[in-house]
DNA sequence: TGATTGTGCGCG
DNA sequence: AAAGCGCGCACAATCA
């Protein structure tokens, strides 16, 4: 039995009780309870929760439970979005929000399916053969003997920082952190087995033997996604490390027998995001072809498809030095109005206001010791260093807000587009009791095409082989109904990078 | 000794 | 190439 809509009271609360788009709404403000952050009992959630067994283990302390203070906060929070002048959106944001929250359980449910043994194949292949008490694996161990003796020092440590880099000045190397960009950078016997070393110390610690016996079960990886866990509204996960799958390690993501993989990505979600909030037609003009970037290059607003990349990055994240901060005249001449609304977001943020996303998310205003710090450059005894700090972090939250416009209404974007997809797989058939089921996906997923993984702008559905290709429409169908959903009939294609396969890799 | 902070690297 | 957003995690160093 699966569920149709949902209304997540707790995260509509920090929604509506924050959003600029309605003003005052003191008895949504003073019913605290509803703040309080959920805790999840991991450790007690069984490796197939059922979806609403409330015996599983979830437990959310601080929040009232009982159906009349659920109803009446239903009630407050309905009120509130009614007698709003932007109804529509924020109505839309906390379906969307809540669509999530109920994927988000279902994504930990099904699982996403992990094939333990190519995943130690991996890891037997680059790190040589497991340890047995402690110690590091056999290839690291020859590395780090290689990087004493290139450095002729039998203590040299390459696991702390600190004393690798007084060894690495020991030897005349001039350099001010251990970091792979700057080693990369240098001619020294030393450079390669470090940067190897680092490398596969990496994935070891992240993503090694005790990461699988820890977070793969049953042949799934089930993370702990936290939906809205970023400021911006994008989902954060907690344990397993979800946000930062290494690419190296998507092959061991593989689909059950007799099933297959859709997965899809946006191609360069916010700068189309960016395009239709400002309503941009030169911009969505240039996300025509499929390739934004080349787009931008073909308008001759800079000269090659990097430029064009680095330029919008910067646009966006509010770089002001080195190549993108020179490129951005190019970006402004010929997209002006998608520039106006970064920079207005930047200096609304500068000056200590607060900005919201499309849908009306809006950003945590500063705290009282920003203020602080602004009110001591003010005063006409404030010294160089004080203008100094004050300017620094004005600049700081100007580069915040800037960012978050964009990134806050592409996570809405997400969220439409996932909650779409997900009601276009409720209607697909399940397989018949002849084919091969995905088990370990549990009772509610092992026979009809299911998302087994999300992050920001991408996702991966398991799906029956024989649905694959209809699953693969669905999820181009879904991305266009987001994009009608927030952004009507502005001329803007969300292109999708969508592929059919056993495994996850991307290329 | 245990909690906090900093570094480095992975992801979008 | 390493500025310019948002994260989580492991490990070492540092502090109490």
């Amino acid at each position: 039995m699966a569920v149709a809509r949902s209304h997540d009271l707790r995260l509509c609360h920090a929604i509506l009780r924050d959003t600029e788009l309605i003003n005052g709404e003191p008895e949504l403000r003073t019913h605290r309870e509803w703040d309080a952050a959920p805790v999840v009992e991991v450790a007690a959630v069984p490796a197939v929760p059922a979806l609403f067994d409330w015996d599983g283990g979830i437990v959310t302390p601080g929040i009232p439970h009982g159906v009349d203070d659920a109803l009446a906060e239903f009630a407050r929070q309905r009120a509130a979005i009614d007698s709003s002048a932007e109804a529509g959106r924020l109505r839309l944001l906390c379906a969307a929000e809540s669509a999530g929250a109920l994927i988000a359980v279902e994504l930990r449910a099904a699982g996403l399916p992990w094939d333990v043994e190519e995943h130690e194949r991996l890891l037997v292949e680059q790190l040589g053969a497991r340890p047995l008490a402690g110690g590091r694996p056999e290839r690291m161990t020859q590395l780090a003997d290689d990087i004493r003796d290139a450095l002729g020092d039998p203590k040299a440590n390459p696991d702390s920082p600190p004393q690798l880099l007084r060894s690495l000045h020991r030897v005349g190397l001039a350099v001010e952190s251990t970091s792979r960009w700057e080693l990369r950078e240098l001619e020294h016997p030393v450079i390669e087995p470090l940067l190897t070393y680092k490398k596969l110390a990496r994935l070891y610690s992240a993503n090694g033997w005790a990461w699988l016996a820890e977070w793969v079960h049953d042949r799934r990886f089930r993370p702990v996604y936290v939906p809205a866990g970023v400021v911006t509204g994008r989902w954060a996960s907690s344990g397993g490390g979800a946000l930062q799958i290494p690419r190296m390690l998507r092959r061991a993501v593989r689909a059950d027998p007799g099933w297959l993989f859709v997965t899809a990505d946006v191609a360069q979600l916010e700068p189309r995001v960016l395009a239709a909030m400002a309503g941009d037609l030169a911009l969505a003009d240039a996300a025509r072809g499929g390739d934004l970037y080349a787009g931008i290059v073909d308008a001759g607003a800079v000269g090659t498809r990097a430029e064009a990349k680095v330029a919008l990055l910067g646009a966006m994240y509010g770089a002001t030095t080195g190549d993108s901060g020179r490129l951005l005249p190019g970006l402004r001449r010929a997209y002006p109005r998608a520039m106006r609304l970064v920079d207005d977001a930047a200096r609304t943020g500068e000056r200590g206001g607060v900005v919201h996303t499309w849908l009306g998310r809006t950003a945590p205003p500063p705290g009282g010791r920003w203020h602080a710090v602004r009110a001591a450059a003010a005063e006409p005894d404030a010294s160089r260093a004080d203008v100094d700090r004050a300017r620094r972090q004005a600049a700081d939250r100007g580069r915040f807000t800037r960012n978050f416009v964009v990134q806050g209404t592409a996570a809405e974007w997400a969220l439409a587009w996932l909650g779409d997809l997900r009601a276009r797989l409720a209607a697909f058939p399940p397989v018949p009791e002849s084919e091969p089921a995905a088990e370990a996906s549990g009772v509610r997923f092992a026979r009809v095409p299911h998302l087994a993984f999300f992050l920001h702008d991408e996702l991966i559905v398991h799906t029956p082989a024989a649905s694959a290709p209809k699953v693969a429409a669905a999820v181009q169908d879904a991305a266009d109904a987001a994009a009608r959903l927030l952004f009507g009939t502005f001329p803007l294609d969300f292109r999708l990078d969508v592929k059919i396969g056993e495994t996850a890799e991307k290329e």
